[in-house]
RNA sequence: CGGGGCGUAGCGCAGCCUGGUAGCGCACCUGCCUUGGGCGCAGGGGGUCGGGCGUUCAAAUCGCCCCGCCCCGACCA
């Protein structure tokens, strides 16, 4: 194409409200425009990008059998409401009511679409396996869009979903995903890594996130560098290093003593002359409606996601300070769980063997020393913590890293949730009614760009991988009045067409330094200089990511830029 | 939702504290010039100063309310 007639408004200078270097590049080189808060509009080279990428998701889709549809975006809520998902959605979906007032939605997935489809019309084993997948828009009402294309409230999203007979046909229909997926990040010249996820409250057996390591991240990942072991953060485990402090032998009773204006973890260890880790941290939570009390050793951090699962109430809630006070008859700064006799107690896994450790006395201003899980107060042990760095790794005992990362891919095996409430049921072999397993299998088609970029950029722009690039090869004379020039870059422009490159042209009436800053900054992988060399019958082929020149003659540009791109 | 910041030409900003003519750089248009890393000269166009109400002889500037956007914490591809 002929760069003099496309709409690419790169611009000079870097947008105020742009924070990482990925939503700064896809603004500045003329990709993207805001719209709004998490909206954006796709210009020319973004789309571009972005039917590169599901081309390749396409294909490798498509290879493991795969079959793609077109389904609404729009939804009545009844299919949501059978699911109980009308719900539990909350704020997080779009809502709207039709001219007769009947409630509908804007799909956030497709899972209630997909078994409505699948209930209709599957009826035998015969029917099975099925993977069914669309690449649509997806809608969803953001507490907070943030980081340009990584956070937004529509998004186009590859979606998968399969139907088996059986766990054994879920894991090969999950095998096959995990496999396409590596191959389609794999060619989408990602960097990123396989990690085992919290796969959700409900009949999630396994599940998987690919993740992309960037300081744009949202997702904590914790990694160890000796053997490979990588969890999300949300259900990781680990080894917490040990005490600071040993615990006092003996079996000692429970001991009131004054702590005045000692809140805080930090200032009862400060008070004491004890290290945090010989505290026992009180939290009060609301799940189910019902308080709960959660003890975790002082040094250690709740993770909202385990307890969730533990109190089955991934919605639950920290108590307010009049709940507090009106079920301990003290303030949070002096709870602890002896003598707790109108609520759940979770204690953590951390705390098993501890002895005589120090805990509020649930009287404001005191606390106890000698308090020991199982002969003071007795518990429910529950995995509640969250892996800090440094924790050994569950697997070979090395430290353990956080990381932050982007998730592009999640896998999982979602179970019955959907066939079992949405009433899909085929007849297997022997005429017995079977409710198929499902799978659900999703790809960020933005986030593959945006991470891209976030992995592959310079200070002068983008240096996109050749197979997502908008164009894989621009010819760019260095002066257009010579005439000379013109006309070996159109032959060397056409001779690329002919060969199958995206090619494009720069044949703007501009100074070459402003065509040699587009040309970076909207990453294209190589370039044809058509310059002062032409004397001598030769040009430059100019590869972005390496700045490396190598001089070829005109005739051969063309196959050697083909070349060059495999 | 809680906390913080910003809103003046397409982009980046100054002006606001101390009220009185709306300004700079880039971009854009015209002409000349120039042609290997965002050239140079000359001329030119473009503004509800986010919106509303108020104070004042007079508001971009002071006060109140609202809206939008960005960033930090609770959610997801």
């Amino acid at each position: 194409m002929l760069w003099s007639k496309l709409f690419i408004p790169t611009l000079r200078e870097t947008p105020a409200e742009a924070e990482v270097a990925s939503h700064q590049l896809l603004l500045r080189a003329g990709y993207i425009r805001q719209l709004s808060a998490g909206l954006y509009n796709y210009l020319f080279l973004a789309q571009r990008a972005l039917l590169k990428i599901q081309r390749i998701v396409r294909e490798e889709m498509d290879a493991i059998g795969a079959q793609e549809m077109y389904l609404p975006a729009l939804n009545p809520a009844e299919i949501w409401q059978e699911s109980g998902r009308w719900d539990i959605m909350g704020d997080n979906m779009f809502r709207l009511k039709d001219r007769s007032g009947h409630d509908l939605c804007l799909g956030m997935t497709h899972e209630e679409i997909m078994t409505s489809i699948a209930r209709g019309e599957l009826r035998s084993y015969k029917h099975l396996p099925q993977i069914w997948y669309q690449i649509q828009t997806k809608f969803r009402d953001e507490p907070r869009p943030k980081s340009g294309l990584l956070r937004v409230r529509q998004f186009i999203m590859k979606d998968s979903y399969s139907f088996d007979m059986d766990q054994a046909g879920l894991d090969a229909a999950y095998d096959k995903h995990f496999q396409a997926y590596r191959r389609i990040f794999d060619r989408c010249g990602l960097k990123y890594s396989a990690v085992e996820a919290h796969s959700g409250a409900m009949g999630g057996s396994q599940s998987h996130e690919f993740m992309v390591v960037s300081d744009a991240g949202e997702d904590l990942v914790a990694v160890c560098r000796a053997c490979g072991y990588a969890a999300n953060l949300e259900k990781a485990v680990a080894t917490p290093a040990p005490p600071a402090a040993a615990d006092p032998a003996g079996d000692l009773a429970p001991e009131e003593f004054h702590t005045p204006g000692r809140k805080t973890i930090a200032e009862v260890a400060a008070f004491t002359g004890l290290p945090e880790t010989s505290q026992m941290k009180s939290l009060v939570l609301v799940a189910d409606g019902q308080p709960v009390l959660a003890l975790l050793r002082g040094d250690h951090q709740l993770s909202e996601t385990k307890f969730g699962a533990v109190a089955n109430d991934p919605e639950f809630r920290a108590a307010r300070p009049d709940e507090i006070v009106q079920w301990f008859g003290a303030e949070a700064g002096s709870l602890g769980p002896v003598g707790v006799k109108n609520m759940a107690i979770f204690a953590d896994l951390a705390l098993v063997g501890r002895r005589n450790m120090i805990a509020g006395a649930n009287k404001d201003d005191y606390h106890l020393r000698h308090v020991t899980l199982g002969e003071d107060f007795q518990a429910e042990v529950h995995d509640l913590r969250q892996v800090a760095a440094g924790d050994q790794c569950p697997h070979c005992t090395a430290a353990l890293d956080i990381i932050k990362t982007v998730e592009v891919g999640h896998i999982f095996k979602l179970g019955y949730k959907y066939s079992d409430t949405m009433g899909l049921r085929v007849l297997a072999a022997d005429g017995k009614e079977v409710t198929p397993i499902m799978g659900s299998y999703g790809i960020g088609i933005e986030r593959i760009l945006t991470c891209a970029i976030e992995l592959y950029h310079d200070k002068d722009g983008m240096v996109l991988p050749a197979s997502i690039a908008p164009f894989q090869v621009v010819v760019t004379p260095a002066n257009n009045s010579d005439a000379a020039q013109m006309d070996a870059a159109r032959s060397i422009y056409q001779s690329c067409l002919a060969l199958g490159l995206d090619a494009l042209l720069d044949d703007r009436d501009e100074r070459p330094g402003v065509k040699f800053k587009d040309a970076d900054l909207i990453g294209v992988p190589w370039r044809v200089v058509v310059g002062k060399k032409l004397a001598g019958g030769k040009v430059e082929l100019v590869e972005r990511k390496t700045r490396q020149s190598t001089d070829v003659p005109v005739a051969d540009a063309a196959e050697a830029v083909k070349g060059k791109l495999g």
